[in-house]
DNA sequence: ATCAATGTAGATTCATTCAGTCGTCTATGA
DNA sequence: TCATAGACGACTGAATGAATCTACATTGAT
């Protein structure tokens, strides 16, 4: 049930340009962006443009170019990008919603495997079509700042920090409710 | 997200054999089972020596030989078939519970996405982990008294059936519950 | 003892993913 | 106009997954 590592780069530059929109900083370079995660320049090269391609982010070129998200946080919704770079949400075809291809097997309306499986489907496509990329980013930067530390890619980051008392982390221990999950806790009144 | 075809085919191979032995007929050949499934033979054979190795299925060799179930399909735990063959559960390493390894991305306590895809860890893990191998061939074969279709692998499988009234699917139309899914629903009162 | 059916094992092919290399094009600023 | 920094594009190669091919070992029946 792997994310490749295309999605997952995907996912996180997205991200780091979500939280640099938010701090100021719309255009991030490349070697920007793979320094901030330790990824490989010329493979997330490849994968912007994919990005870029589909219409989540515009590029600028030339020598203060860089990539910045071409619609707001808000319209972006995790579960498409997922489907851009890795295809349907689905363990298997034949219970894909957006990619259905009919499966081998003999009968699949008496396909023990399928009602699985597409329960599987359901419960992942309810979390990653829920959320979008403001969501992740607003998780993300709360838990920073609740946290003392600075937000990366602003202008002051580069100042060193004061960590005030750290003693940050009052969130409750991330119960794992199946129903609702680690992020909508985090999020609290701010979903929905 | 997606079950490769090692896994799937194990798993049908698993269903068939739960089946089978619900049957009477608890020991069918690789050849079998492929044609159930429409499945390379090959393929299948390096994939039910694994699951031998693994304990789930013992193999008896000679010319009446074939595969059965090792033990009870009530101890077998779906996930953990799963896990065998395609390793965690989890999209991304760092959610993993049964095989943690870290990301490289800077601070883990802070990672929207990290914090995303352990939700998608665990409703996965709620649903593969909570129902066993015998739960889905009881939905299988359920569904396939209801139709009045035969069983596969059935002594009387290779007469001529006659298909009392296919009127069945009474089922409510899978209302697709994120919290319960439609596996539980056909379950009714057996699961738990 | 021999034969045929079957499981066991290893090598090999093919496609895809992941990652990296090299070179080109374009905008900026000196 | 020239140098530089960055996006853009084609290509190469390693690693993995999917599937096939060939040979070998075991068993039961004749």
């Amino acid at each position: 049930m792997k994310l490749s590592k295309r999605g997952e780069y995907a996912l996180r530059s997205l991200i780091n340009l979500g939280i640099a929109a938010k701090v100021g900083r719309s255009l991030l370079r490349v070697t920007e962006l793979a320094k901030a995660e330790d990824l490989p320049v010329k493979f997330l090269e490849q994968i912007m443009q994919q990005l870029r391609e589909a219409g989540y982010v515009e590029s600028v070129r030339g020598k203060h170019g860089g990539y910045r998200l071409a619609k707001p946080a808000t319209k972006i919704v995790i579960g498409s990008v997922v489907r851009l770079i890795d295809g349907p949400l689905a363990p298997i075809g034949c219970v894909s919603q957006t990619a259905y291809e009919p499966c081998n097997c003999p009968d699949e309306a008496h396909c023990g495997l399928r009602m699985l499986m597409l329960d599987v489907r359901n419960a992942i496509a309810a979390i990653l079509d829920r959320y979008t990329l403001a969501d992740v980013v607003e998780v993300t930067t709360r838990k920073l700042v609740t946290s003392g530390l600075p937000l990366p890619f602003s202008a002051a980051a580069d100042a060193p920090v004061i960590r005030r008392g750290a003693k940050a982390s009052r969130l409750r221990a991330a119960r794992t409710s199946p129903t609702e999950g680690v992020v909508h806790q985090l999020l609290g009144d701010y979903a929905i």
